[in-house]
DNA sequence: TATGAATGAGTCTTCATTCAT
DNA sequence: CATGAATGAAGACTCATTCAT
């Protein structure tokens, strides 16, 4: 598991292989830098000379541990984006689709948790997702498990037919709908806040409202 | 009104007359090219010269019309943005905010009539809206009657008290869970073509989805 | 015949298609730079700026008028090598072989006269089809009419035969032989005259010395 | 002497001893590096990051040995082409200069004899000497015994008058005219070949063309 | 010896912008 | 209205070079 968490302290059992010890983690510096850029400009918008400067260094030291700009979007989308997408589809991963309300919910509630370690992440995503061809959606995609969304769509459609879930959606749009429903909200926390100057953003208000609303959206009438 | 036509007089008494069309039409062309690019890739990734290319002239024109970026993203804001954005608020302009849900139904339904009339539209706002500090958003926000959205939150807090609306979701979120619950599945439309080849993406079906999911979320338990 | 000689004066029977008279003579200025310049250091050392500069303007206007680089090698190939190309292989295009040495002669000629009205030709000709796989070479060798080439080549044994060449020369090495014989001095006329302070290095001795050298070095024991 | 390598002491004695064999070999590696490279690319489109990965080695370690580019350059001049160089110049360290034909001829062999030798010599040597200020010609041209070869070029004179050399050619510009004689089909052999597809480019072929050429350019009328 | 990290300058290219026509 | 020519600044990328290890 090439886990991506900043919170990486004490558990490095094995020393990390002498012999190139610096070089990982000036690696793992662009990278934040690029998410958190990314995130607050959106990825066209990022230059190579802004994640540089953000690391505090030239952009010739991008190129020199990229390459270029796509395989440092691939390092970002492989690095950054797939383990959290790799986790939000773990719950397809299982032979009993029966329940697709807890799996839909268990899907919710990984992205709450992502999304609250990794602030960089809802608004990259959404804005990603949303702009046509997204130079990061389109690497992406390919790793979404397509047969295992179906089976999750059929189930879903199964329970609506048994009244376990609200007729009123469509099975196939449901998932995109609640992805939008939980992250917008994050997404777009910057201009909420200025909206709504004393409410209560904390993390537990969003789970509480984010999980409410799935619950609610999904029960049936 | 930041005009920057040179030529645009008092005698703008209909909202588009024939006699002088070209002068006109041309400037509609400009904002049709630019959110039709802007929903495609983005606003950032879009330049003068793709806008120009679109419509078949130099960029030079470009700049004739609109003297220069801001300008343009200022146009584009106060003649397609705004119009609709004034639109979604409408239903907030009432002395009898007793009804919220009457109000988030209405808001949604203009949402929907919008992004069916206007392709653009949900792409191009959600990655916007996304990207922390959109260019297109600080224009908009402004324009948002933060006084009446205070109220519909109050006017919320209190049907939930009343049990008509879900306790479980917090007044100051609903606004923006509702926004990506409907706009989300047009925003990535695309993906979700590829990711369902032969699902219903009629009009019809993301309208009942839509409307079904924002009166689901609403409803109190 | 769209020529490239320098001189071009009196003779615009047709007014040059007003629309754009400035268009076309920029053009030819950097095209006219960029032989001047790799004559002088070689293609690939010389850069867009180098160009522009010579021509006194920024390298954002080299393309503005030729898109890249590959399409202003391509210009100057078309525009600048290839009418000597032709003119090169023009005595190839006869139905009548049967006097190889009159050909090569008309061509050694044809070679003088335009290294003579063009003193990049030689320098940039001989570097460029010297260095491996040059950047021109590689444009240039599809105009060369291969099937004329080797009927000259055979024209070229069947004379040796008749006792009318030296039969010690290779028939397909005569040509590049003679290239060389006639251009090297051409091409290193710097570096000549340095070694000879005094000498002759007219025009007139230039030519007097190739021509005896092709006569005698085809004429047969 | 300007020497750049930090260890290279009064042991000199012989050529290349073993016993320190990696030290002078890598050096000899990236030397050999660096004329093919040249020889493909040009001396110009050569970096030293191309040399040394030829090499297998890092572009650091191109410094380590040669300190910069510039002793790069005089290194492959003064211990691969100098050499060669000398060899050639050899024939005209002689009292006796009264056969300027043998002393040609010589020099010719000379020439033909490295050139098999060395691939790389006839592409790189031509194509320096032809861009005018070519990198390493200007390392070059202080070696050569200039007033040697003002000798020659009188015996060349002397030898027209007593009818031994064709008096059609200019002496000083005969050893240039050999040498692209000789050269050129060697420098553009690839492209020979391409032209040629079936014809005998052998060395035994070159040659015998070579020599027949020389001789029969200087063979009086 | 040899490498990896780092940089400043330079190359090619694009972009917004200006201006004369 | 519309274009073509022109530019300065910036973006991606390369290159020679340096230096600590």
């Amino acid at each position: 598991m090439n886990t991506t968490t900043p919170s990486k302290r004490s558990d490095e059992s094995q020393p990390r292989r002498p012999g190139r010890p610096k070089g990982n983690d000036s690696r793992e510096q662009f990278l934040d830098a690029a998410v958190l850029l990314f995130s607050r400009q959106g990825v066209s918008a990022t230059t190579l000379a802004h994640i540089a400067k953000e690391v505090g260094v030239t952009s010739a030291m991008v190129h020199y541990h990229f390459s270029n700009r796509e395989q440092l979007l691939d390092a970002v989308t492989t690095e950054r984006i797939l383990p959290f997408v790799h986790a939000l589809h773990a719950p397809l991963h299982t032979d009993d689709m029966s329940d697709p309300v807890a799996i839909l919910r268990a899907m919710a509630e990984c992205l709450l948790e992502h999304v609250f370690k990794h602030e960089w992440l809802a608004p990259m995503w959404l804005s990603d997702v949303s702009s046509g061809s997204g130079e990061l959606c389109q690497r992406i995609m390919p790793h979404v498990p397509a047969a295992r969304v179906h089976q999750l769509t059929e189930a879903i459609a199964a329970a609506q037919v048994r009244g376990e879930i609200n007729p009123g959606l469509q099975p196939h749009l449901i998932f995109m709908s609640i992805v939008g429903l939980v992250l917008l909200p994050f997404a777009s926390l910057k201009d909420c806040r200025e909206l709504h100057p004393g409410a209560d953003f904390s993390n537990e208000a969003l789970r509480r409202h984010a999980m409410g609303a799935v619950d609610n959206l999904l029960r049936p009438l």
